[in-house]
DNA sequence: ATAAATGTACTAACCGGTCGGTTTATACTT
DNA sequence: AAGTATAAACCGACCGGTTAGTACATTTAT
């Protein structure tokens, strides 16, 4: 039972942070504001994060680990066209009940601190890349199992939809509308339906 | 001759903020940066712009200006998906020469303050706006002169294309590297060759 | 002369981060 | 079990520097 009271502190600070970083974003939230939100103190957060750009990584690692175990779970036996769909679907979900504010944590922060931290920029580039590779190996099963045409090109395509998925919801983000997230999804299930086999 | 020596530093100060937000962001682009990479004093800074929103305000107009005038010029009669694919090949370019630094102006803007200053939000809605309208007009143009099928669906295929190109921009700009725009501009390409007539 | 344009010095609040010190929990000794 | 050593956890005042914005004098053009 070692550090089991830290443990949790340190979570708070995190989640705080996350919350923050998400609504306000990383440059316009300050280490006070994350203190203050939190009631953690001041010398306790940097006893814990060593600068504010540390604590920005701790927290991009806490949400793509919430985000492999809980998030997407993609099964390889299951329709790859549905389970994309319905990627999109949780998102459009969400994006509704926030209103559009908000809308993805990993393409923020991306647009936000790429060219600013390269640090913080590799975290969220690989963030990235796993997402890429759980949408290719979906496509690849698919068409070894014959449920998706042999023409459909699997890493392309999952570029592609990420890239349109994330383009949707800034969209939807700027113009506080759905509307642009729905129309990236129906053109997303008619792009893919013309690879069904 | 009324105001022409305003006009110049005017001009200077908006050059200046405009290349300032788009490479370190609005948040991280202080008056003082502004100030001092212009060469123009505070003072006369807020001669012009009576805050740091107003100024990005006029920014946002400035760029949005310079766009519609010498950027993106849609012909309508011309051939619309040579059109669409000139315009991702553009920004392949740019975002070559640039080594994935920057990225849209547009685009970064709208997801950092879209939540934050309706204001600015308006008017880079308005921006998009503008430019869906474009490619819808084009999309529209093209079905109507029977270059493309009627099952195209110009305003829903438009937010689609305007969502990939900036998702693939975001995605370029984050893994420092061209090949998940060019990823999209191959799969738009394909998806609009599908409605040829 | 007079109004537009520019320069300089300043403010109060806030920024990320540090500091010396206190409290609390665990580990070891007797 | 009681006392003590040690380290983990926590506190909040404080630092130099920066923030957006202001006050007001001065220069320049008409």
């Amino acid at each position: 039972m070692i550090g089991l009271k830290g443990e949790k502190t340190r979570r708070r600070i995190i989640e705080t942070a996350r919350d923050l970083f998400h609504l306000k974003g990383y440059m316009n939230t300050s280490m006070d504001n994350i203190v203050r939100r939190s009631g953690v103190t001041k010398g306790n957060l940097y006893y814990y994060f060593s600068s504010k750009e540390d604590l920005g990584s701790a927290v991009v690692d806490h949400v793509v680990s919430d985000w492999l175990s809980a998030g997407i779970r993609f099964r390889e036996k299951g329709d790859p066209i549905r389970q994309i769909l319905a990627m999109f679907q949780r998102a459009e979900k969400g994006l509704t009940e926030m209103e559009c504010k908000g809308g993805c944590f990993f393409g923020n922060l991306a647009l936000e601190v790429s060219d600013l931290h390269d640090g913080l920029r590799r975290k969220l580039e690989d963030a990235f890349l796993r997402l890429e590779f759980q949408v290719k190996s979906l496509l690849e099963s698919g068409r070894q199992r014959g449920v998706l045409k042999s023409t459909v090109h699997p890493r392309i395509a999952a570029s592609f939809i990420i890239a349109t998925f994330e383009g949707g919801i800034l969209l939807s983000k700027v113009k506080k509308d759905v509307q642009d997230f729905r129309s990236c999804s129906t053109m997303i299930r008619e792009f893919l339906e013309g690879f069904r086999a």
